[in-house]
Formats: C-alpha cells, sequence, structure tokens
DNA sequence: TAAACCAGTTGTAACGTTTCACAATTCGCG
DNA sequence: CGCGAATTGTGAAACGTTACAACTGGTTTA
C-alpha cells in the first residue's frame, strides 16, 4: 500500500476525543459529552450507540482538558507522615485507598508532610492551587488547624481520627479507649496488678481516648497504674526502651505494659530482655499491631488488630460520598478492636 | 466603604491567571508567559518585572491549562506493590521520592500494583492516557516486559532494580551480591559451616545477584551452603517459619543464615526459637533490613542496612534528570551495603 | 390557527496556558 | 539617510472538555 501521509486518518495514531467520537457516530461533540455522562436529555438509544462506539474507539476522557473545564482535579491527596507507631502503615493505608479508588477515575497523590514543618503550608497549597478535590490525613488533633482551615473554606477531606470541633465533618477512626480498656482487663486477668502506658503526644485526639480507656479501666478495677511520664510514642526507640529499662530497675516496677503500636512493644520488649524480665513470667504485654510482625515474635504476646486497609478504603468510600453530596455528620466510622489473646 | 459589585476588581478573589499579571503590569499575556519561563526573547528588565509582579499577586500556573496545552502532567507516579521484604519499604521509598521532589512542580501519584494481576495492564493505561510524565516501580525483573514496553515507547522511567536487556536505562539499585558475600565472610568469621539463604522468586534479577554473591563467596571459601527450596520470600512468614523449622530437625541442619530482609529473618529467629536454637549460639543470622526494628530485638544481630529513602530520592533525581534529556545511560546509581555487625 | 410546549439535539464560548506567525521599534553600518 | 537585521513585543489559535442558550420539528393547548 502506498504511503498517503495526509489522506489517511490514521497516519498518526491519536488519542480518541470527543471530537473522534462524534464524527464517528455523527452526533455533535456536545451530544456525545452529555450521552457519555448519562444526561437524561439525550435520548436513550443515542446513549446506548455513542457508549459502543467510544468503546470501541478507546476513548477516556482527558483529564487536564475536564480538570480545566471544571475545576475538578479527579485528585484525592493524602498528607504522608514520616513516623508513624506501626510498622507498614503507609503501605496499608495507601493499599486500602487505592484499593477502593480503583475504576473510579480518582487517583491518589501524596504530599510528605513533614514533622517540624508548617503542617498548613501543604494544606494551604493545595486549596489555593486547587490541587486536589479532596484531601486525606493522619494523626488527627483535638482542635486540628487543618480540619478547622478546611471546614472553614468548605473543601472536603477525610480525617483519620476524630476531632472536637463542634460542626461534624467525615472522619475514621479506631476506637482507642476499647483498645485501652479491653488490655486492662486482659492484664488484669493474667494476674497483673501495676499497668503502664507509654502514650502518643498529648496533642492528637487518639491519646485522649486511650488515656481515659485506660485509666478508667484501671481505675475501675481499682488496680496500680501509670503513664510513662518522660518519653512519647514518637520518641526514638531507644529513648523509649531506656525509659521502659528505668523505671524497671526502680521501686515497684509495673509488670504489665499496654503498648500502643509495634514499635512501642518492640522497644519494651527489648527493655525487659535488658533487665532479666521475662514476657509472660515477670511481666505480660498487649499491644495493638497492624502488621502480622507479631506470629514471629518468641514469646507470643497478645495482641489488638487495627485493620489499617480497611480503614484506608473506609476513607476513599467517604470522601467520594462526601464529592457526592453527602451530609458530612452522617460519613463517620469507628473501627473496634479486635482482640487476639494467647491461649493461657 | 459603599459596596461597588461590579466595579471592584477584588469582588471575588479570584485565583491569578496569566491575565491578572498582564494587567497588573501593562504587558501581554504571551508577554508574561514568556517572561515567567525566562525566554531569552524578552528584555531582562522586563523578566524582572514581571516576576516582580506575579511573586506579587501570588500567581502559580494552573496545571490542568499547562496540562492541557503541552500535554506534559508534571506528575510521577509510583507502581505500588502491597507486599515487601521490608517493613516500612513503600513508606520510606515515598517519602525519599517526594523529599526530592518537593518545589519542582512535580507531584508524586500512586497506583496499585496488585500481584497476581496484570502488571501491564496498569502500565498501558498511564500510557495511553498520559497520565504521568514518568514512572517509578520496584522488584524489577531480569527482562521486564514493563521496561521493554517503556523503552519501546521512550517512555521515561526509573526502575529500582537492574535488568538484563542491552539498552541502557536509568536505574537505581542495591548490592546485593556485595551483601550476600558480606554476609557469607561474617557468618564464617563467626565460625559456621553450613550456611542457608532464602531467595525471592526466581524472576527477579536481584534474586540472580543474591544467589551468585552468596554462592560464590560460599565456593570460594569452600563451605557448604543450601539455598531453601521449599518457599520465597514471598512466602507467607508461617511458612517461612515452617519451612526452617523443618530444615531444623532434619539431618545436618544449617549454622548461619543470610536473611534478605526483616521478614526473613524474624521468620527465621521464630523457627530457631521453636526448635529450641538460640542465636548466637546455635546459629547465626545476618539480616539486611531497611528499618531500625532490629535494634529491638534480643539478642541483637547482625544487620547490613539498605536505605530506601535515598534510594526514593535518587530515583526522583535520575527521573528529573531523565526529563532534562540526560542520556539514559548515565543515569544510573548502585548503593552499596553498609555493615553493623555486633561485637564478639 | 397561533401560541406554547416538549424531547432531542446543536453551536458557541470559555477554562488558562503555550506557541505560531507576525508587528513595531530600535540599531548597526555602509 | 536609508535599508536590513536584530530586539522586543503582540494577537490569535489551539489543546479537549463542559455550560449555556438556542434551535429543530413535532405535538398539545387556548
Amino acid at each position: 500500500m502506498p504511503p498517503s501521509p495526509d489522506s489517511s486518518p490514521d497516519v498518526k495514531a491519536r488519542k480518541p476525543t470527543l471530537r473522534t467520537v462524534a464524527d464517528a457516530t455523527g452526533f455533535a461533540v456536545t451530544t456525545v459529552s452529555r450521552a457519555l455522562s448519562d444526561d437524561p436529555r439525550i435520548a436513550k438509544s443515542t446513549r446506548e450507540t455513542v457508549a459502543a462506539a467510544a468503546r470501541k474507539l478507546g476513548y477516556v476522557p482527558d483529564r487536564a482538558a475536564r480538570r480545566l473545564r471544571t475545576g475538578r482535579t479527579q485528585v484525592l491527596t493524602v498528607l504522608l507522615n514520616a513516623e508513624h507507631e506501626f510498622l507498614g502503615f503507609t503501605a496499608e493505608l495507601l493499599n486500602g485507598l487505592s484499593d477502593a479508588l480503583r475504576g473510579t477515575g480518582y487517583s491518589v497523590t501524596i504530599v510528605a508532610d513533614r514533622i517540624g514543618e508548617d503542617r498548613m503550608e501543604v494544606v494551604d497549597t493545595i486549596l489555593r492551587n486547587r490541587l486536589a478535590d479532596a484531601l486525606f490525613f493522619t494523626r488527627t488533633e483535638a482542635f486540628d488547624p487543618r480540619v478547622r482551615l478546611l471546614m472553614e473554606t468548605g473543601f472536603p477531606f477525610v480525617s483519620h481520627g476524630r476531632t472536637e470541633f463542634t460542626t461534624p465533618h467525615p472522619w475514621v477512626d479506631f476506637d482507642n479507649t476499647a483498645f485501652a480498656r479491653a488490655a486492662v482487663e486482659r492484664l488484669i486477668a493474667r494476674g497483673r496488678t501495676r499497668l503502664s502506658l507509654i502514650l502518643p503526644e498529648d496533642r492528637f485526639t487518639f491519646t485522649q481516648h486511650l488515656r481515659y480507656g485506660f485509666v478508667s479501666a484501671c481505675r475501675e478495677a481499682g488496680i496500680a497504674h501509670e503513664i510513662e511520664p518522660r518519653v512519647t510514642l514518637d520518641s526514638p526507640a531507644a529513648e523509649i526502651a531506656e525509659a521502659v529499662r528505668r523505671r524497671r530497675r526502680s521501686a515497684d516496677p509495673p509488670d504489665g505494659y499496654v503498648c500502643v503500636g509495634e514499635v512501642a512493644a518492640l522497644s519494651t520488649l527489648s527493655a525487659l530482655a535488658d533487665t532479666g524480665g521475662r514476657p509472660g513470667v515477670d511481666a505480660d504485654l498487649v499491644a495493638k499491631r497492624a502488621s502480622p510482625i507479631f506470629d514471629m515474635i518468641r514469646p507470643r504476646i497478645d495482641t489488638v488488630f487495627e485493620d489499617i486497609r480497611a480503614t484506608g478504603s473506609t476513607m476513599a468510600e467517604l470522601a467520594l460520598r462526601r464529592l457526592d453530596g453527602e451530609d458530612p455528620a452522617a460519613l463517620t466510622r469507628l473501627f473496634s478492636p479486635s482482640c487476639d489473646w494467647q491461649q493461657g
């Protein structure tokens, strides 16, 4: 076949546009656009014809054009923390999110949210330049300035963790109070008499939930308890371990530890080992976990599972429903702890 | 001041565009566009005036408009694996990437790359719909079909891991051969006489590098060695542990384990514990690690550190240079192991 | 019989940017 | 002085989409 550089329509396999579909079906571009969005003003038969042609041609709407025209970005952004109490938190959350979002046309972008820097700056930039349709973030504070700003401007978001604002907003959370209570009850059932807890930094909402669950459960049972004053969950693992070691060597050390996450649990275990304590004998632990890592730790310890992947996909689902105009007050979800006690 | 709904220019604080800057400076939109991209055709003084005005007005180019016009998305996409041999791999890599990309105007999007599904489909979609300017992925195979397709179409990418294609392409890798050799040498130095290794699946390039380093170092030293045949690094942790346990109970079990990653190391440790073996006494381990988790494991074991965050930022850097038109052959980087041997 | 209505469809404009082709000025230099 | 070339700038078009207003032709309504 001789080359026909100009006459042949498929000289360069250009990406099909609405124009392509319009030419193929004989309808106008506007009609095609409407047909593809299932606009009831377009006859059913037309919609079907157009849909079939679009499928055959492999038409996919151009994101840039749509975004320019509508202002909607089709992008959901996650504020990414460098550190977390769980190993594998980020991977699980992101996988949950993108699982729930596949096939929806939305894509997930991440932006680093460095501790110690201005956490608001990145949010500001996203709002000002309309870089996303909605925002996800974790480690929510009681009066989180991000939540305040987003609510003021009406920008959609789903937080991991509740706030204490009176205006409702979408969130997904884990029942940390129930976790702390369950952990305390388990340690008491194993005969422990002096319980210890290491908390995250005070500003996070879930810190208060943990504290409340721990303290109230201990008080109700009339059992001795303490909250480690020198370190937080965000302290370097070495410092956490050192704090536990020091306390172990002082008078009347705890014999039951509630550990909020894997780093704390492993640090506590190492401190126990370093001071000659045997887990299960001299002290017991209950740890919140998000990964299967504790299956490989010997001796086995009691754990409570927080499903971060489900958290991620729920956050995505709520965001979509929020973008769909649903009432934010209805878009909340509290996950309950699922306990995994060892025998004996 | 009385309200002047129509005359006042700042009735609605609309996002500044090129138009805004043009009106403010008295130049034409075209001129402003050129001035902002430092086009030499525009007088130096004009460029400065325009830049100052743009800064004052808080002008930021609209991504959608630019993308529609130029076809460039300003987006770099990471193919996200659900599983990895390291705990925290994803978080570290993504943080490295976004660290290196901050301030460049590029954003990072992630897309889940489910094992067991067609790994090419997602790449196809990204290419066909021009969803990104470049791609990052991990777990590279010797003749990785993704690499093949991307090279054929000339689409920019940086792989984590080398390939065996003759055409050069940008990659970042860790010297797994050197790691395996170092691990073998260390175990021999500790008096071990029968070494064992669990490999990732055969198709990955780094599997071959590990195998080569392990086998050749053992042969050179004339030491007994074996590669666990029943499981791979991607087997469930429970299966890995079971395989190690079974081997421990059979004749002439290994006394030195090279562990490629944290999951393998912890599984091996648990299997050792379950079969009455004491690490450091009955057997030794050398583990590759990416997180500080081994600082908390007792007894302490020898580790080799792979810096995943640096890997991420290097991948980003190479991608930018590739997009800048640099020769792909020059855009490679091999990280060397850094050993962390315990005393004694 | 004309006006009003309806379902179904269409043309035009606009989103904000870059780029093409050209225009207005100034300059070098014989 | 005058001509071509450089310097500096401009208007218009285009990227692909959707919103808006308007147009058809047929049917109902007053």
